[in-house]
DNA sequence: ATCAGAATGTGATCTACATCACGTAACCAA
DNA sequence: TTGGTTACGTGATGTAGATCACATTCTGAT
């Protein structure tokens, strides 16, 4: 499918915007191209943008003291990323964004993401439902960091995605569930 | 400070409501005050609304298996709580709320916060920014969680909330935390 | 086709925290 | 004042998962 039309269908599930708002809107939205492994956003970059995901395989991660990494997001295709912390707060990135697969993208600046959202209350709307199912999404996954054990919180990931299995890396998988990758490799034995 | 006066200022910080709006916004907000100890939403409940704290203190935590229980958000005032899955799934509630000292809170259903933010521009606008800075909050603690141990965490708490140490008995910070109330004990005397 | 580096598996050991057990102090309600 | 419940501290012991060490396979670039 398009990006243009992947985007479109995302929003109208949500909020109604007219074919020709929609052009309009459209046009804030800048297509870029990266190849498996490109870093999309890294630590300490000045953060403009936000990204939503047309096809591949992103990872939003952090690294601590420059060794262990935490990956805080997956994103797929129609999934939105960005460090939300450094585009609000306006601070350098401490959140980076990579590819795992070559992957396409529309980015949108926070400067037009305001813009719009003030000039069309429907797409405020949008985004505001947006928010608040990653905000859900994000209470959700830390009660299952503090209730669960490694086992559990895998099997729940993989029912979340099947497709993860076999299009990550098994380190980038632990790198999720907070666990060594070692831990990881052992489950599948036991 | 009134409960009126408190919520007009608060949402005033991020978006402007004509004093005459705001009367009739504020219409759709029913006070309530609750007990030390007493329970404003309790596992398995139809959830319809969510709360603006205007006093007091309030916990919202999830029980699993009818032992351990993991607090979530303690909410002070001028914050908002209330089970947020259950709330936009229309699901019973998993998460419980219940008062840690005498509370008074402002109600809102979700069918009233719908129709006002489809009335008010504005008042989308706001509830956009609130439930993006839960986003926000709930990530950085989800990081907090896979990379600090319980000493750390325990500090980063307690400078964000100084009240708390004598507010909220320690069990209840354990809770927070996702430690046993024991180890918490022995972080003071390390 | 070859070679270097990345990804994965697996054993041995270490450690932060949980759990169990018990004692003491604080806070109530009758 | 008293007796019961809740909060809190602290020792002994158990355990999930981390860390270290090394072997094996896979992958991608030349």
């Amino acid at each position: 499918m398009e990006a243009k039309e992947l985007l479109q269908q995302h929003i109208a599930k949500i909020a109604s915007i007219k074919e020709e708002d929609f052009d309009y809107v459209f046009s804030h939205f800048k297509p870029m191209s990266f190849k498996k492994g490109q870093a999309i956003l890294s630590e300490g970059d000045k953060v403009d943008c936000e990204y939503f995901v047309i096809s591949g395989c992103l990872k939003a991660f952090f690294i601590n003291d420059e060794i262990k990494m935490y990956i805080l997001q997956f994103a797929m295709p129609t999934w939105w990323t960005s460090d939300y912390a450094a585009l609000y707060n306006q601070t350098p990135a401490t959140i980076s964004v990579d590819c795992i697969t070559d992957a396409e993208v529309l980015c949108l600046s926070s400067e037009d993401r305001e813009k719009l959202c003030s000039e069309f209350h429907q797409l405020e709307h949008f985004f505001r439902w947006r928010t608040n199912r990653g905000y859900i999404a994000s209470q959700k996954r830390l009660l299952s960091f503090m209730n669960n054990n490694v086992k559990k919180r895998y099997e729940e990931l993989l029912a979340l995605y099947p497709q993860l299995y076999n299009l990550v890396p098994k380190h980038l998988i632990a790198a999720y569930l907070g666990v060594s990758r070692e831990t990881l490799s052992r489950l599948h034995s036991s």
